[in-house]
DNA sequence: ATAGGGTTAG
């Protein structure tokens, strides 16, 4: 009797402490879905206070939440204080990292688990190649290439097709082929990677003889091969083979669907083909397809002009309606389309409201108050970047602000922000930020420093180095440095008439009339000519 | 655990 109401007591018990991290665990799920951080962060607390937050299940959900967040640094520190028993907790962790986006952090946590001496399975493996592909980091890819030869996961269709898929991305097509090349059992998911790879290399005819040799060995293409070819051939502007396909997938009895779709309107905006893929969009309409997310921000960059912002606005209503405006893609586009158009109050009320951002929202933003002449905005937004993004920063980031430096004409910070770059971010200067200091110093007069700063430079400099130069010497009747800026874009750009106008009216400036007549005669002789400025208004 | 269409650029 009595050994009964013990178990009886131990049996509510345990499931009392069964049940209520349970409780906890959900609820932990629906903030982490939520990403209510605030709310998270309190039941954490809660959850140290009882106990229970170092239970393995309760940790997991909680370093599921903070990567969920954006709050990486709390989910590692999280991750590293449970005791590592088996090797699935870190290859549920890795997946999450690399399904979240986080594909360095993926790739941190493999490494760590190998200097653990772990044996990583081949469901792994995926997780890890996904991560360097879209990091671009093939380097790393093959040596998991060459993990998985040691561990015998080369006969495995998802480690090859993920091996495939990595090469593909990084640009090593004839890598990808070599691996589709030595699989046994080609499947058809491997073939698609392969012919994604061509795709995306302008590569679209061999990726088209690769399709029609499997199929002649019996394996038949579907709706993902068929649009991987059109997206190829898209891309590269080729609209009679687009067609063509179109109508061979038809005939095949695969329907095209939204991604077909998306995928020529993606390429006529490619190649500025904008009105065709307006008529293009109109007709998916028309055949009673909803745009996606992807269709919606394939074609905002193509409203990115004063002129079209009627269209932007058109395609932003398009967006509410079918309940994908809370898209980042789709965000992001708008803040770019609203401030490239001029409408940067729009673009920040946009901006404001977004609770996840991106490196291209930031740098929207950034850049739409450069361009616009809100120099102080632009540098207050890095400012708030560095604060609450700076893992987002990039060279792009410092290419808009040090735009901004260069419009407000504040040496000194543009100065720090060239070093801090450098320093801080271990960006290595591009050749647009470059131009941004010999722009900048330029302005101010100082021309030496500018011409200092490209003497410097470690790449060669490009014609909007040089110009930045020649149009400092310019507005400063510098005509030495405005002759040697003058030689190099010749060099670099024969064909710029507009550099040769430049030089000319700087020797009009500086009453050197001789050297304006033999530029112009030059400029005669080989039939160059400035395109006259214009500019678009819509007609309605 | 793998394959297709998407946002920033002087």
């Amino acid at each position: 009797m009595a050994s009964f109401r013990l178990n009886r007591k131990n049996a509510i018990s345990f499931r009392s402490f069964q049940s209520q991290p349970d409780v906890y665990a959900n609820a932990i799920d629906n903030y982490a879905h939520d990403r209510a951080l605030h709310l998270g962060k309190k039941l954490h607390a809660q959850l140290i206070i009882n106990g229970l937050a170092r239970l393995t299940i309760i940790a997991s959900k909680l370093i599921a939440f903070y990567t969920e967040c954006g709050k990486l640094s709390h989910a590692r520190k999280l991750f590293d204080k449970i005791p590592v028993t088996n090797i699935r907790r870190w290859i549920a962790l890795i997946g999450t990292y690399a399904r979240c986006g986080l594909y360095q952090e993926a790739l941190g946590v493999f490494w760590d688990m190998q200097r653990e001496c772990l044996k990583p399975n081949k469901f792994v493996i995926p997780s890890v190649l996904k991560a360097c592909g879209h990091i671009l980091d093939w380097k790393t890819g093959e040596k998991i290439h060459g993990i998985s030869v040691k561990c015998s996961f080369e006969v495995d269709a998802f480690v090859n097709a993920s091996l495939i898929d990595m090469y593909s991305k990084c640009g090593h097509v004839e890598k990808a082929r070599k691996v589709f090349d030595e699989m046994v059992v080609k499947d058809l998911v491997a073939l698609n990677a392969v012919v994604a790879g061509y795709a995306q290399h302008e590569l679209a005819e061999e990726a088209l003889v690769l399709v029609e040799s499997m199929q002649s060995l019996g394996v038949q293409p579907n709706i993902v091969t068929w649009n991987t070819l059109i997206a190829g051939f898209s891309q590269k502007g080729d609209e009679v083979m687009v067609s063509d396909l179109f109508r061979l997938m038809l005939a095949d009895g695969v329907e095209p669907d939204v991604v077909s779709w998306t995928s020529i309107i993606s390429g006529l905006v490619q190649n500025f083909r904008n009105e065709e893929a307006f008529d293009t969009f109109k007709q998916m309409l028309s055949h009673g397809f909803c745009p996606t997310t992807a269709t919606i921000s394939t074609l905002l960059p193509a409203c990115a002009t004063a002129a079209k912002v009627k269209h932007g606005r058109e395609l932003h209503g398009h967006a509410l309606v079918i309940g994908v405006e809370e898209d980042i893609y789709v965000r992001s586009a708008l803040v770019d389309m609203y401030a490239k158009c001029g409408f940067i109050s729009e673009a920040r009320t946009i901006f404001c409201k977004m609770p996840q951002k991106n490196m291209v929202t930031w740098n929207s933003m950034i850049f739409g108050y450069a361009n616009h002449g809100y120099c102080n905005e632009a540098i207050e937004l890095f400012n708030q970047m560095e604060k609450e993004d700076e893992n987002k920063i990039d060279h792009l980031t410092f290419t808009g602000a040090l735009t901004a430096c260069c419009h407000a004409g504040t040496i000194e910070l543009g100065q720090s922000m060239f070093k801090i770059m450098q320093e801080k971010y271990k960006i290595a200067p591009r050749l647009e930020h470059y131009a941004c200091m010999v722009d900048l110093l330029g302005r101010a007069g100082k021309l030496y420093e500018a011409y200092d700063t490209i003497k410097s430079m470690p790449i060669e400099p490009d014609l909007f180095v040089w110009g930045a130069l020649l149009a400092a010497s310019r507005n400063h009747g510098h005509v030495d440095f405005a002759e040697i800026a003058s030689k190099h874009l010749l060099e670099l750009e024969p064909e710029s008439a507009g550099n040769r106008l430049l030089l000319s009216s700087l020797y009009a400036d500086a009453g050197k009339w001789e050297q304006v007549v033999r530029l112009k005669k030059m400029m005669k002789r080989k039939r160059l000519r400035k395109l006259p400025g214009c500019s678009w208004i819509e007609t309605v």
